[in-house]
RNA sequence: GGGAUCUUAGCUCAGCUGGGAGAGCAUCUGCCUUACAAGCAGAGGGUCACAGGUUCGAGCCCUGUAGGUCCCACCA
């Protein structure tokens, strides 16, 4: 062997070589290709403001497991990467920027902070594409795609204007949430609410002709002023009389009726509400139904507006104190109570919104999301884990319609045009030279953006060429699977299957895998406030990718959250070290030798055990994986690695590889240990990418990556079951002897004499085959076979295991009375599963209920247990 | 108010379709055994929240109780 692998394993001189390596040969790269099955994966894709977080670590890294997995099972795999413009997001940074400079956005205007934006861009948006590559993630880079790309511009285009004609758009004036710091509206699904602390003002308002008043209580006193109502319960004995009479509003003398509307609970407070329904979404209903005016009060940054008389140009909260007080003075105040409620506030900002009634424009959704919600229920896309289906259901099934339209900038605009001169509205690609109506040309666009979520709810496809009728589409689409948090599920995931039914008249993809979050040490989720936030980069620069990727998928389970801890990195960084240095400890062996395939008839037992484990270990990890189970087929390599390869068959097959004098044996194990290792890499692989590369070519010694190596396949010809059973005899032989001599306080430096006695010929002959490891593994001197117990001390140590006795005579170390009580503890034990497992065989429901083979694999316990039972005894009895 | 989910070893969590309780870390005891002390060999530690039920058999299925977490709704 010409290379060699460092003494030490570093992951850092590593990582970045085998990523360049990769991007060179083209390795992520996928194209049409009909002779090959396509697997499809489109990124959750990161805004461009965007750090590498421990959330984009995780959905990441289980991202490129499967679809290094799939590449490796011969699928023609893509991953399509991408990033978002995030409008509203990148919107508020570079106004945060601007303003650091001193500027404000509007005295820029809205040319000159497009062009900051892009610039912003430009500069940042590649920052988490290289924080991806650090992690790994096998991305075909070559087709990177950003939401306001000129195909991204055209697929929103092309959706807003066919759903515009169909009707499913459209502009109207509805009650919607207002961000008075963000200054634009947001859809029901940004609105975060909040318990808070605040009061229940009771008020009264006088009841005009006569002396009498009508109480009431509210939590937005301020909100009075555009009062059109006052409602009551058409069954509220205690109001009809006065259904239909006005009530005098204060401050601003209006006369408002009282009406009968069944929204009012006759239970709560008073039974009386007051109806503001331009600011608030119960109102403004109550206020269609009985054809109230809207007035609204409030200026778009929620100070109070002309409406509202001598509070116009307050601030709301200011506003509402001075009106408390006024009122008070009034005696229009009857008492002012604690109050604990929510209230909504913008996901982005906190800030508490404002609902306002404004021209907007909406997606309608009743029809829109009826495939989204059938393809759930009748299993064409599956999501896992499956409990996510209510949330999902609980969404469709109360859908309203989608406020799409943002007083932003930095997005895209929408396609609607006003004439001048007419008011006619034109939804068109470009803008009209004339105008359909009026003939003139006095056009100007909507000014407003569309929510960031209009366009990535069309990414499974956009990305892929639509519009267009491309081959990549029409190969790609739908995509295989979707990994993302569970936290956008109403947000992105639901909005992308109804665009996806709607548009390509087919499902965006199969599946949706869903993660959970990852919080810190203590259970808190990860916060710039809290500054508990672990950097993935500052864990790779530490760790090394691999480890970071480890942790991130062992031991939890989709959709739960998970904490993560430094150990658990160490951990797994020392699980890295560990394959390293096996395979150090292989290729040293192999040095200088030519390891010929051997025949089977030349393996020995061991070596067909080693290679049966690892057969079984390949179909249940590859099951494992088709099911999405991905912590629990690593966790599976991982045991199997370290376990049964390094603490068995390694230290199994030593004395073979030390002795020389049987080129055959030594050839067999070398062939099994490097066959077991490439096999093991491979399933690793998808996990550990970079470490297991450098591993698998400097063993080769070539060039070829593991990453397009094939996945390892489930053999009938590897399956040795009776060489299975056989070795886990000898394993627990040895197990037996090791504590023994521990519990004896026995050094490994002092060897002894052991005998395996069995009356059994086929006991006898898998411990003369496995003589020469099973000597060095039970720190043997001498293993003598024997049948019978002649010429064993009476004072030896016995090892009791099934159908044989193991005894090793220590002379001067053993203390019968010791030996006594730890052969009546394991006499105990014994008992113990006797009783157990005759208590199953006795029982006639058991015996007549059971599967059969349930029943057998009972005898056959108590067959052995019954044997061992027998030796622990005689034994007893002897000493005694 | 509706729903989801969790409660398993000292800590953090696995446990797939019901068939003898697992891992990592931590603790304790030996070992520098020529791949690895980022290691090896062993040990201790659990009425699987509680109460019922179904079943030959329940950590797993059903019902209820308690506590935690989260999502949705928003009674003004």
């Amino acid at each position: 062997m010409s290379k060699e692998l460092a003494k030490t394993y570093d992951p850092h001189g590593i990582e970045d070589r085998l990523y360049a390596k990769w991007l060179e040969k083209k390795y992520f790269h996928a194209e049409v290709d009909e002779n090959k099955k396509p697997f499809t994966i489109v990124i959750p894709p990161p805004n461009i403001t965007g750090q590498l977080h421990m959330g984009h670590a995780l959905d990441n890294t289980m991202q490129d497991i499967l679809i290094r997995f799939k590449r490796m099972q011969g699928y023609n795999a893509l991953w399509q990467p991408g990033t978002d413009h995030a409008s509203i997001a990148t919107e508020v940074k570079i106004i945060e920027k601007l303003k650091e400079e001193g500027i404000d956005k509007n005295d820029l205007g809205r040319e000159k902070f497009l062009e900051r934006a892009w610039d912003w861009k430009r500069e940042y948006g590649g920052r988490i594409i290289s924080q991806l590559k650090k992690l790994g993630s096998s991305c075909d880079w070559d087709r990177e795609r950003f939401t306001m790309d000129e195909g991204c511009n055209k697929a929103v285009t092309e959706v807003f204007i066919k759903m515009h004609e169909k009707g499913w758009i459209y502009k109207g004036a509805r009650i919607i949430n207002w961000c008075p710091v963000c200054n634009t509206s947001i859809s029901d699904a940004e609105v975060e609410y909040e318990e808070q602390a605040g009061h229940f003002w009771h008020i009264k308002y006088p009841i005009v002709g006569t002396d009498e008043f009508l109480e009431f209580a509210t939590t937005r006193p301020e909100t009075m002023l555009g009062d059109t109502a006052v409602a009551v319960n058409p069954d509220d004995e205690r109001y009809t009389h006065l259904v239909g009479k006005t009530v005098k509003l204060p401050f601003v003398d209006r006369e408002i009726p009282i009406i009968a509307d069944s929204y009012v609970d006759k239970e709560f407070g008073t039974g009386v509400v007051k109806i503001t329904p331009a600011h608030d979404p119960n109102d403004f209903q109550v206020g269609q139904r009985h054809n109230l005016p809207l007035i609204n009060i409030m200026n778009d940054d929620a100070t109070i507006n002309e409406n509202g008389g001598k509070f116009a140009g307050m601030d709301r909260y200011a506003a509402r104190k001075q009106m408390v007080e006024e009122l008070d003075a009034m005696g229009l105040l009857v008492e002012v109570e604690d109050y604990s409620h929510n209230v909504g506030t913008h996901d982005r900002c906190k800030t508490t919104v404002e609902p306002l009634v404004k021209q907007q424009w909406f997606v309608k959704m009743d029809e829109l999301i009826k495939p989204a919600a059938d393809a759930v229920r009748n299993g064409e896309i599956k999501l896992v884990p499956e409990r996510m289906d209510k949330a999902y259901f609980n969404w469709t099934d109360n859908i309203r319609d989608w406020c799409i339209s943002r007083q932003l900038w930095w997005g895209h605009r929408i396609p609607a045009y006003y004439c001048g001169d007419c008011g006619e509205i034109v939804v068109a690609r470009e803008m009209p030279s004339v105008c359909p109506k009026c003939g003139k040309n006095h056009f100007t666009q909507d000014p407003d953006t569309l929510d960031t979520w209009f366009s990535s709810a069309l990414w499974p496809f956009s990305t892929l060429g639509w519009p267009e009728k491309t081959k990549d589409l029409e190969y790609f689409y739908p995509t295989d699977v979707l990994v993302t948090g569970y936290d956008i599920i109403f947000f992105w995931v639901i909005r992308m299957v109804f665009s996806g039914y709607e548009q390509m008249k087919e499902k965006p993809f199969k599946t949706v895998l869903f993660h959970g979050l990852v919080r810190d040490s203590q259970g808190r989720k990860m916060s710039k406030s809290l500054g508990n936030g672990i950097d993935p980069l500052e864990i790779i620069e530490k760790y090394g990718a691999d480890a970071l990727r480890l942790t991130l998928i062992t031991g939890n389970a989709p959709g739960n959250d998970m904490r993560f801890y430094y150990e658990r990195v160490e951990a797994n960084r020392n699980f890295g070290n560990k394959i390293w240095n096996a395979s150090r400890f292989i290729m040293m062996n192999m040095e200088g030798k030519e390891v010929t395939t051997p025949a089977v008839a030349d393996l020995e037992p061991v070596d067909k055990w080693i290679l049966s484990k690892l057969n079984n270990v390949i179909k249940e990890v590859t099951e494992n994986m088709e099911n999405y189970e991905l912590g629990i087929a690593v966790q599976k390599v991982y045991d199997f690695i370290w376990d049964e390869f390094c603490d068995w068959y390694i230290e199994m097959v030593k004395p073979r590889l030390y002795a020389s004098d049987n080129q055959v044996s030594s050839n067999a194990a070398l062939w099994t240990l490097k066959t077991v290792l490439i096999d093991a890499l491979k399933l690793l692989h998808p996990y550990m990418p970079f470490i297991t590369e450098e591993i698998f070519c400097t063993l080769q010694n070539e060039e070829e990556s593991i990453m397009i190596s094939s996945w390892p396949v489930y053999t009938e010809d590897r399956n040795f079951a009776k060489e299975e059973k056989e070795i886990e005899i000898m394993k627990e032989a040895i197990r037996g002897i090791r504590n023994v001599r521990t519990s004896m306080n026995v050094p490994p430096s002092k060897k002894a004499q052991v005998y395996v006695v069995s009356e059994k010929p086929e006991m006898r002959a898998i411990f003369e085959e496995g003589k020469l490891f099973f000597a060095s593994l039970a720190y043997a001197s001498e293993v003598i076979v024997q049948a019978d117990k002649s010429g064993i001390a009476d004072d030896a140590v016995s090892v009791v295991i099934a159908n044989a006795n193991v005894y090793i005579p220590f002379a001067e170390l053993v203390d019968i009375a010791q030996e006594i009580e730890r052969l009546e503890k394991e006499e105990k034990k014994l008992a113990g599963e006797l009783a157990r497992v005759n208590g199953m065989l006795n029982n006639a429901n058991f015996v007549s209920k059971a599967p059969a083979a349930k029943i057998e694999e009972e005898k056959a316990k108590l067959e052995k247990y019954t044997q061992m039972m027998e030796q622990v005894k005689e034994r007893l009895a002897q000493l005694k």
